[in-house]
RNA sequence: GGCCCGUUGGAGAAGUGGCUUAACUCACCGCCCUUUCAAGGCGGCAUUCACGGGUUCGAAUCCCGUACGGGUCACCA
């Protein structure tokens, strides 16, 4: 029988969905789309002291917007559940039990503090810092005794010596690791509660999963998830860890980071389309190889595969996210961009409840080739809502050109006297300002455009001005007239 | 420090022994188009693949070493 691919991402519920996790997510999922498998969402969340309340709500939103949709997991269900760890205590319960009595874990009676020590200890002599395993050979009574104390324990997985753990990681080929390297490490915490290398393993294993795809800092890990893998004598997942994602200086994203925005629903509030976050990530460490850059989710189903992720880091590029937002926004429909508009033009109060739709749909019109997130509408279409419009030094510059003055009077007599104010007599009386005075070009456009819009930069400058109106456009070239 | 991993332009990268005088994209710089501004078009931007050795008729591509960068060494995931 042919096995189905199984692939999974499993974050812990810190609260908002970071974009290195949904890169992770989006490998997986495209991964098993590709190879007609399932995909899966599970919630680590053995750690009961950063789990933030109601964090699970929150990035599942966001994994929806993102159109990451799971095949199993929370709100979806599915024959392998329960989708989150501490829904799966007396599964794990069962698994340490099983070890216990095999003798292939054991119970620890140290203390934080007395571990500290050890480290230090260690540390002095210049050793590497690990567990010495004090607590692998005692013997019945000597834990009896512990117990009678109450002393909190924890259980450490006997990790077998002289052993060297290899996997065929589908990213960085055969990997290899000294089983002698590493300490008895806990499986379960004082709490009992589960580590997340016990119940990852116990998880991929009881629900099938057939390839887990995760970041490089999780290298380390396998080795140890291998070795929980061997004690039950399970089948080993094919593995692949993904490249991480960069800051400019080249270290691994931390969430602290200040220098680039993070979190997924920041970028959604920002204005950027689902479609250009996943396109971008999707470019982050993988390659098709061909000259397509722009992507739909169809088509990088059928693009996708491990072998053309690289090895080595990516730098995220905040230039590059807005440039592809930029073109996901030019190629959207203008409807879709008007509704996204719309808030934020509201609040920044250019426009209440009942606000003209024919109008905003223009304005959105005019600006939205040139936009790198919906967000810059506000800023974009400032100059059509505010009364004063103030000039900066550039601007002052071009006010101060000789040919400003003669231009501007010119330009306002005309715009006066139009009988209609579009885009189209706008234009025509320019023209006519340009006959009349001589002036054309630049020396023609640019005084006109500072004098009613305050920017050097902008859109089309006769369609700006129809949708100003004629009443704005001949007040604001008075007010520079008169002075 | 141990163990792992990586190193092609400012960034993402293609390239897996000859087809490479190293694709493509972002950024940057020019030019064209547009009577302005954008958008768009075109072109420029690594004589060289961290460095040093080697293998080979031939290396960015294979091997060794050095340097640099990163990850990880938790009762966090």
């Amino acid at each position: 029988m042919k096995v189905t691919v199984r692939t999974r991402f499993a974050p812990s519920p810190t609260g908002h969905l970071h974009i290195g996790s949904a890169r992770t997510a989006l490998f997986n999922y495209l991964f098993a789309k590709k190879l007609g498998g399932q995909y899966l969402l599970r919630i680590e969340d053995t750690d009961q002291n950063r789990n933030v309340e109601n964090a699970e709500l929150g990035f599942i939103k966001w994994f929806e917007w993102l159109g990451l949709t799971w095949d199993e997991g929370p709100g979806v269900g599915g024959e392998y559940g329960p989708y989150s760890c501490m829904e799966r205590l007396d599964i794990y319960q069962k698994h340490v039990d099983r070890l216990l009595a095999e003798g292939k874990a054991y119970p620890c009676y140290c203390t934080e503090e007395e571990l500290e020590q050890e480290r230090e200890a260690l540390m002095a002599k210049n050793e590497l810092p690990r567990y010495l395993g004090k607590c692998r050979t005692l013997t019945d009574e000597q834990r009896a005794a512990h117990e009678a104390t109450g002393r909190k324990k924890t259980i450490r997985f006997r990790v077998p010596e002289d052993k060297f753990y290899k996997f065929n990681d589908m990213i960085r080929g055969e990997v290899e690791f000294d089983s002698n390297g590493i300490g008895d490490f806990v499986i379960v915490k004082s709490d009992g509660i589960p580590t997340y290398n016990f119940a990852v393993s116990v998880d991929d294993h009881l629900m099938q999963i057939t390839h887990v795809a995760r970041g490089e800092e999780h290298l380390t890990n396998t080795p140890r998830q291998l070795m929980i893998y061997e004690a039950f004598g399970w089948d080993v997942p094919t593995f692949a860890h993904l490249p991480l994602i960069l800051n400019e200086s080249g270290k691994k994203l931390s969430k602290r980071d200040q220098s680039i925005i993070q979190f997924i629903e920041q970028y959604a509030e920002l204005g950027y389309l689902p479609e250009a976050l996943n396109n971008f990530l999707v470019l982050l460490g993988w390659s098709p190889g061909g000259e397509q850059e722009i992507f739909s989710m169809d088509e990088l189903v059928e693009a996708f595969s491990f072998d053309r992720v690289s090895k080595s880091g990516a730098v995220f590029d905040v230039d590059k996210l807005a440039w592809m937002n930029g073109q996901y926004i030019k190629a959207a429909d203008l409807d879709r961009i008007v509704d996204m508009a719309v808030p934020y033009l509201q609040q920044a109060g250019y426009i209440g409840a009942d606000y003209d739709r024919a109008f905003v749909t223009e304005l959105v019109a005019l600006f939205k080739d040139g936009m790198t997130a919906v967000s810059q509408i506000g800023e974009l279409s400032a100059m059509f809502f505010t009364d004063e419009v103030a000039y900066d030094e550039e601007a002052n510059a071009v006010l101060g050109e000789e040919s400003a003055p003669t231009v501007l009077a010119a330009f306002r007599d005309k715009a006066q006297a139009l009988e209609e104010f579009s885009a189209d007599t706008i234009k025509a009386a320019l023209k006519d300002v340009q006959k009349e005075t001589g002036f054309k070009g630049k020396q023609l456009f640019m005084p006109t455009r500072v004098a009613v819009t305050g920017q050097t930069h902008g859109r089309d400058l006769n369609i700006s001005l129809a949708l100003l109106g004629r009443e704005k456009v001949v007040s604001r070239i008075d007010a520079l007239l008169d002075k």
